[in-house]
Formats: C-alpha cells, sequence, structure tokens
DNA sequence: TAAGTTATTACGATAACCGATGTCGTAAAT
DNA sequence: ATTTACGACATCGGTTATCGTAATAACTTA
C-alpha cells in the first residue's frame, strides 16, 4: 500500500493541491488534514518541500503574515500559470479516466 | 513542460503501463512508442527501472525468450496481485475525475 | 509557562534522468 | 554460406532530484 501511495498516489494528491488553491487559499496543514481525511497520510518532509518546489515554478504563490516570523502560517494560491498547468492537466485526467475506467 | 512529466504524469503513465499490461503482454519499445505515440517521451534509463520496479514489487511479470541472451526483449504481463493494485487505482482515478475534471 | 499550531531542517533512502554500451536477430552483400 | 551492417531491446554507471521520518523552531493562545 505504501509502494502505491509513493508509485502513484502521491502524483494524484499533487493534482489536488493545485485544484484546491485554485478554489481558496490552502495551508499545508489544511492539506494534511484534506489527506487524512481521505485516510491517507503524508508527511511534514515531503509536503513542504513539494509545496515549495511548486512555488518555485510558478504554479503557486504563498503568502504569510510578515509580522508572524519566519514560521508563519503560508497560504498558497494557484498562479495564472498554475491554472494554465491545472488546465493540462485536467486534460490527461480525463484521458487516463477514459482509458482505463470507462475502457473508451 | 517538463516540470509536469515529472512531477505529475509520470504516475499517469504507470498506470497506462498497468492497464496495458492487463490487457496483452507488452515489452520496454511497446511502451516507449505508445507514449512517443502521444507525443511524450520517457527515457530507458527510468523506464527500464521502472519495469524493474514493479516486477519487484508483484505487479507485473516478466518473460524472455531464455535462448535470447541476457538482454533479450522482455514481455510483461500483470500478476494476480497486480490487478489488484490496479483495481484500486482505478477507484483512485475516478475519484480524482469526479472532483477535478466534472466537479462532483 | 504550557500547549497548540504551523513551517523548516537534516539527512539517509529511493527514484529519475541521460548517455553509452552490450546483445541478439535478420537481412543484405559478397 | 559467411560476413557485414543495422535495427530492436535491455542494461549499466554516474548524477541529480525527490521522498520519508524525526527532530526543531517560531509564533499564538490559554
Amino acid at each position: 500500500m505504501k509502494d502505491i501511495e509513493r508509485e502513484i498516489l502521491l502524483g494524484f494528491w499533487k493534482v489536488h493541491i493545485l485544484h484546491h488553491a485554485g478554489e481558496e487559499p490552502i495551508c499545508g496543514q489544511w492539506i494534511l488534514n484534506e489527506l487524512r481525511r481521505h485516510g491517507y497520510s503524508i508527511s511534514p518532509g515531503t509536503l513542504y518541500p513539494l509545496l515549495a518546489r511548486m512555488e518555485e515554478r510558478g504554479w503557486l504563490k504563498g503568502k504569510s503574515d510578515p509580522a508572524g516570523g519566519p514560521r508563519a502560517r503560508k497560504d498558497y494560491r494557484l498562479t495564472l500559470r498554475g491554472r494554465q498547468v491545472l488546465e493540462y492537466i485536467r486534460a490527461q485526467v480525463k484521458e487516463l479516466y477514459d482509458e482505463v475506467v470507462t475502457d473508451k
């Protein structure tokens, strides 16, 4: 099960993250909770570097209260570029679904 | 684009691989071609270790002509365990699709 | 001050990548 | 019938990127 998560599901979660960040600003803890709610777990050491990477790539933009110190909560939202990426991925998800689930 | 492939699409491709291996025996080249047909590329150095890993995990079973030498073509097919894994993943793909594409 | 919430760091383990190489089968050339 | 050349496949080696677990640090609130 752990194998499947690492090999495949983690990628799915990344899509979820982009999707949610497009609907409302989200922070790391929110994501951890959301996944836990679905019965999964991802460790901080995986999640935060992942978010940082997405920000580097210009998919997300994080903003934290400047008065809150270096580890203040950071809310991420989807950038314009991120929106394009998400659109593109959506098309891929649809393809995958059509082929693997509905057997089109 | 390269970023997206590495970060997300590679996982999708793995699902494709399992799916196809469930329908007919496939070899590495077949996969490389299939992806190229769809406009993507993956290097042998990524694909073959990936297949080896899936075999280790018992998702795939590869068979090559014993008279063909050490680098003979190897055809992979889905194992029983692989079938279970695929079923599980299918459910996840459906969830992802419902949430991210159809916005259910 | 203690507890809760949140993000970051450290670093070993795994996975991904590229390029080059080795092996076989087959068809063409002689 | 040999040899040569080529195409199809898998594997290896070295490097970089990503993941995972556990520990840590900074604020906030009680």
